[in-house]
RNA sequence: GGGGGCGUGGUGUAGUUGGUUAACAUGUCGGCCUGUCAAGCCGGAGAUCGCGGGUUCGAGUCCCGUCGCUCCCGCCA
């Protein structure tokens, strides 16, 4: 090693001792004969005093350094003079006194600080990962990702699971999202895919008798970005046999609870409730307008439809006529609202998809509404008890269709509750969201869809809703699926499988997929399924997300050393990027004329 | 595919209803300086205001297009 000592861990037992240090110059201070450095390495910070009078050699050597030089400083540690400790810095009672110091490497000067957390422009961030990387905040949320990822190990090999790699190069198949694909070289015309996840892999291994799988793994998807989404993502992929849904919940649920309160010190962020509540998708949607709801705070949405849907008001009355729902949300002390801001919350809900907005003002007086004259005071008042409305609070409410007043009341809630700041940003409010339905209705396709895969099971009542017959109502199936939800992100999903082949031939003929094409696509599966597959079933939380909520981050950017931009590329290696006619050659490939 | 936001010295920002030489902080370079820790003091350099076009006597500012970054909708089994 290059060094006896980290810069971070030198203290006040350490004094008297020669050490050699090499790091970073995080800073500089030059006083003319007496010159200052912060010399940085990835465990902390320390002074290095180069002082002319102790060696020139040394002095002459830190004149010539600037930040983020890389240098190699042999010296005393001793302590500070009396009253210079410096109480900012783990290692501030002591520095070194260089007798030697060595320029490894010099640096050109960054194109952003590294020694301040000042907010810079991301596409630079990215263009220069490797120094953004140096900074503080991606030091420790990359650490800490490492820390939770471990943790995860443990708790998992403690129970007796095995980590398997499954391939990166897989088959592609139709459903879900759009794949990344990679040409065949030794098969003209032939194309791998990347794996959206090992979905049908954890599951082969299930039939293969492993019983308790993991892998920390990582997916590709070719869709869209977000800030909680990448192209390419890390999941805990995990599968279990001879379990039902609940044994599922309880191990994520333990991993989970004890994995937030390991990392608790660092992270400063606590357990709203546990165990964690459970919701069906049904209630979420009808009590927060989300299958994956914020619940760090209340604001729940209130069904008036039997209220209202009788009133003279026309929109209300057609509306419930036209078998809609009217249903609202109470904005504590929102009451006083200005026209103008009035008008900024309906111009979003109609962005949403609402027609209009209805708002009810209580004030210590009475109410005031637009639409006050058209309610008797017994809708009225009913409405304001059922809102729970107190003097100078404001009722917001939207009549529509079921989906869309969830979609727009579940959003106003959210952005209520941000101009509110209900939410505690140290708060983590778990819950799962269970009994999702099996498929829904794909409008542009006119066909169902698998809501979470085509290997999820129906609960064991639902199976009749599949059967061609009398009882044949896809609609109406609910899925042993579940997701496991955070501060209203969407951090994992699963489902108990299906595992024998005459339902999964079922579901296949739902989803309208022919027997010859089920064969074609999914055959290995079928056939599997034939060699005694166990029930099993299993999850997959999403680890970029995870880790972004316990390190406080808002996009999961921040939480990945090298991650894409929103339009999918890469700043710093210009990925992608065009290949040589040679490469295209080998691989039968011909570019469309306007594109190459 | 659609909608919103942003783009001004290296970095972070200011720049009024269009009006003189584009301002501030910090960094950077040079000088002074032996107790600083965001060191200090003095001095210097550094911007075709993302790019292209238009309106105008005059554009950082207004209009159109375009590029990049970003957020959202669609999409994401």
């Amino acid at each position: 090693m290059l060094k006896t000592h980290t810069c971070g861990e030198l203290r006040a037992q350490h004094i008297g001792q020669e050490v050699t240090l090499a790091g970073w110059v995080h800073r500089r201070r030059d006083h003319g004969g007496l010159i200052f450095l912060d010399l940085r390495d990835r465990w902390g910070i320390v002074q290095v005093v180069c002082d002319a009078a102790l060696s020139v050699a040394a002095h002459r050597a830190a004149e010539e350094v600037r930040g983020e030089y890389v240098i190699r400083v042999q010296g005393t540690v001793r302590a500070r003079p009396e009253g210079l400790a410096n109480p900012e810095l783990p290692t501030g009672e002591i520095e070194v006194a260089a007798t030697e110091l060595e320029v490894l490497n010099p640096a050109r000067t960054p194109p952003f600080y590294i020694n301040e957390d000042q907010p810079v422009d991301e596409a630079l961030r990215l263009r220069y990962r490797y120094l953004d990387l140096r900074r503080p905040r991606m030091q420790r949320n990359l650490i800490l990702r490492d820390k939770i990822v471990s943790y995860i190990r443990d708790y998992l090999h403690e129970r007796d699971f095995v980590e398997i790699e499954t391939p990166i190069l897989i088959k592609s198949t139709p459903e879900g999202a759009r794949d990344y694909i990679v040409p065949s070289r030794v098969h003209p015309g032939r194309f791998y895919a990347l794996p959206q996840s090992p979905q049908q892999l954890k599951q082969l291994l299930m039939v293969a008798g492993f019983e308790r799988y993991f892998q920390i793994a990582r997916c590709f998807r070719d869709e869209d970005l977000r800030a909680d989404r990448q192209p390419e993502f890390t999941q805990l992929d995990l599968e279990m046999s001879f379990v039902d849904r609940d044994d599922i919940l309880e191990l994520i649920e333990g991993l989970f609870i004890g994995l937030v309160e390991r990392m608790e010190p660092e992270t400063g962020k606590r357990l709203k409730t546990k165990p964690f509540p459970r919701l069906t998708y049904e209630e979420a949607m009808a009590r927060y307008g989300s299958d994956k709801p914020d619940l760090r705070f209340g604001m729940e949405i209130i069904d008036l439809t039997d209220v209202l849907g009788p009133s003279d008001f026309r929109v209300f009355s057609a509306t419930a006529a036209a078998g809609g729902q009217i249903k609202g949300i109470r904005a504590p002390g929102c009451g006083s609202y200005s026209r103008r801001q009035i008008d900024e919350l309906t111009a979003f809900a109609q962005q949403r998809g609402a027609k209009g907005l209805v708002w009810l003002a209580r004030t210590s007086e009475g109410v005031r509404s637009p639409i006050a004259k058209f309610l008797s005071t017994d809708e009225l008042d009913r409405t304001i008890e059922r809102l729970a409305l107190e003097p100078g609070d404001l009722g917001l409410i939207v009549a529509d269709q079921p989906s869309v007043v969830a979609q727009v009341l579940g959003q106003l809630r959210l952005e209520m509750g941000r101009r509110l700041k209900l939410a505690d940003p140290d708060e983590l409010a778990f819950v799962w969201v269970v009994d999702f339905p099996l498929y829904e209705w794909d409008e542009t396709e006119e066909r169902w869809s698998a809501m979470h895969h085509p290997f999820t099971s129906a609960r064991d009542e639902d199976w009749k809703y599949l059967q061609p017959g009398p009882d044949y109502d896809p609609g109406k199936a609910k899925a042993k699926a579940y997701d496991i939800v955070c501060n209203g992100w969407e951090v994992g999903g699963g489902s108990i499988r299906i595992h024998r082949r005459d339902q999964q031939a079922l579901m296949f003929q739902v989803l309208g997929i022919t027997p010859e094409e089920a064969q074609a696509q999914f055959g290995h599966m079928l056939e599997a399924f034939e060699y005694g597959a166990p029930p099993h079933g299993g999850i997959a939380p999403g680890i970029d997300r995870l880790v972004a909520i316990l390190a406080g981050e808002h996009n999961i950017r921040e939480v990945i050393a090298f991650p894409k931009t929103a339009q999918a590329t890469d700043l710093m290696t210009g990925a992608p990027s065009p290949v040589s006619q040679r490469q295209l050659d080998e691989l039968h490939i011909c570019l469309k004329p306007d594109e190459s």
